[in-house]
DNA sequence: TCTTTAATTAACCACAAGGTTTATTATTGG
DNA sequence: CCAATAATAAACCTTGTGGTTAATTAAAGA
């Protein structure tokens, strides 16, 4: 995998199971426990995706006696969304009203 | 690597080539050797990162004697912007005049 | 038909991803 | 101190990724 912090980014984010990590952390702290309870996959499975978000800095971890909350470290998203913002002109509807006015104007300014 | 759209969408985007290629297609149609020759990377490499992306859907790719063109079909980043948006009110400030606002209203009206 | 150009396929390599089971470490609490 | 609980580390397996070079296919055009 490449070292780029959107290449991390992206990268933790292209399995379902971490996704489904983070929408739990969404609701609040939870031990690695808590986060492989609803999963059909063993502690050692879960506990590495939590390394693999640690490391992309999508989740923080701290320390209460012998557990390891991790919790939602979501600002490391803005890159990802802002990244994939600068191509929503190329398909989203809601960009074609200004697309036709900026049409509209230079037509009517510049009509060499 | 999952098999789910959004797992293979955020696949393709987690390798810096690939994100660099879908720039060039933002600028219009490119054959594999215009997409191959900014990077010092083999043909076959980039032919490659073009059939990951093609899986994905993020690009398409048409035939003209024996060119290649590929275009960005940029609308499956649609559900990948979709899904960061469920968190952006983790991180972006621009929520929190709507969360202050919700606060207020609650306070105001449910004070008990 | 033969050559040239465009692109992919094949075969290979090193290494990372995602999973397993077993063993260890860390910490609490009787 | 010892047992129980929480979590990670170690060792291993299979498969995918990202790259290479060499060979092959596809089409155009002299």
């Amino acid at each position: 995998m490449a070292t780029d912090q959107l290449s991390r980014t992206f990268a933790a984010l292209s399995d379902p199971t971490r996704r489904a990590i983070l929408a739990m952390l969404s609701q609040g702290e939870a031990t690695v426990n808590d986060i492989a309870a609803p999963f059909e996959m063993s502690l050692p499975a879960i506990s590495k995706h939590l390394q693999v978000l640690e490391r992309a800095a999508l989740i923080s971890r701290g320390r209460d006696a012998q557990w390891r909350p991790a919790r939602l470290n979501a600002v490391t998203l803005a890159p990802a969304a802002d990244w994939i913002d600068g191509y929503r002109r190329f398909w989203d509807r809601s960009f074609d009203a200004l697309d036709d006015q900026l049409t509209s104007e230079e037509k009517g300014t510049t009509n060499d």
